[in-house]
DNA sequence: CGATCATTTCGCTTTATAACGAAATGATCG
DNA sequence: CGATCATTTCGTTATAAAGCGAAATGATCG
């Protein structure tokens, strides 16, 4: 139980899976769009998934060549969905969560096979590189 | 925001504090009747309480030459108290957390001054080194 | 049925965390 | 006001976790 807790917790207690829970929260995604939307390589958003998965959080289904994740809807254990609602309680405005929803509604505005294609380029100019805020207008 | 909601959601995710915070839901305690009742060094304790305390989930008081813990009242910021109210909704029927409940009945019958002298040996026969439940009718 | 391609696993490096003993701190009480 | 002693901090070690690139997997669709 102590150990259960242990998994659930910590799968919560991580700032890049605290972002994947609150943009599933919005829907479901296959891997490559949270890949986009997180600016991370495939290995490690698939390696966060699957902690989360782990942890009961999250559920997986396949559609044609993509896995979609969601939000897991019965209780695999006795801690996941007093996490998923705490967390589905708190970080609604989030800078980071608020912009990660914002570049959410790009991403759902492209097919999916574009975004695999091209990854981040496919959402157009209103994206750029995540820490690159200052860096266009900054000193020569 | 984030970045708090790490520190709280780190600080929960370890089973020794996790213990701690279950402990204190019973009242307050001071450290060294955490120390007895969860068997590991000083040090270790006051590094679980003091990460702890700077997420918000519990407060300090100093009596004499003791210092005694308890969970926050106030909120300290937006997710301690959400944290503090779903753990108090768990483990509650977890093995761990019941030997430590009641190893807590016989730290309480205990003056503090004693414990801190002894250690568990005041705690009398009814308490072992935590992992020696089948060492004495093992094998010769 | 074989090539393709999204996803996962593996191996590795870097960074963070838990635990301890020893030394430092700092409040209490002779 | 100095000794004592509970607690904390420091320094270290060992284990765990996050991230990536490269290779493996496995389902799809020519």
């Amino acid at each position: 139980m102590l150990e259960t807790f242990e998994t659930v917790s910590k799968a919560v207690a991580d700032p890049s899976r605290a972002r994947i829970l609150k943009l599933l929260e919005c829907g479901e995604l296959c891997v490559c769009q949270i890949t986009t939307l997180m600016d991370l390589a495939p290995a490690t958003i698939s390696k966060h998934l699957s902690a989360l998965k782990a942890a009961g959080l999250i559920q997986q289904r396949r559609e044609g060549k993509w896995v979609y994740y969601r939000l897991a809807e019965r209780a695999f254990n006795a801690y996941a969905q007093p996490f998923l609602r705490l967390v589905h309680s708190v970080l609604n405005d989030d800078p980071t969560v608020l912009e990660d929803r914002r570049i959410l509604t790009l991403v759902n505005a492209v097919p999916v096979q574009v975004l695999c294609d091209q990854g981040r380029v496919a959402l157009g100019p209103n994206v750029q590189a995540r820490e690159s805020t200052a860096c266009c207008g900054g000193a020569p």
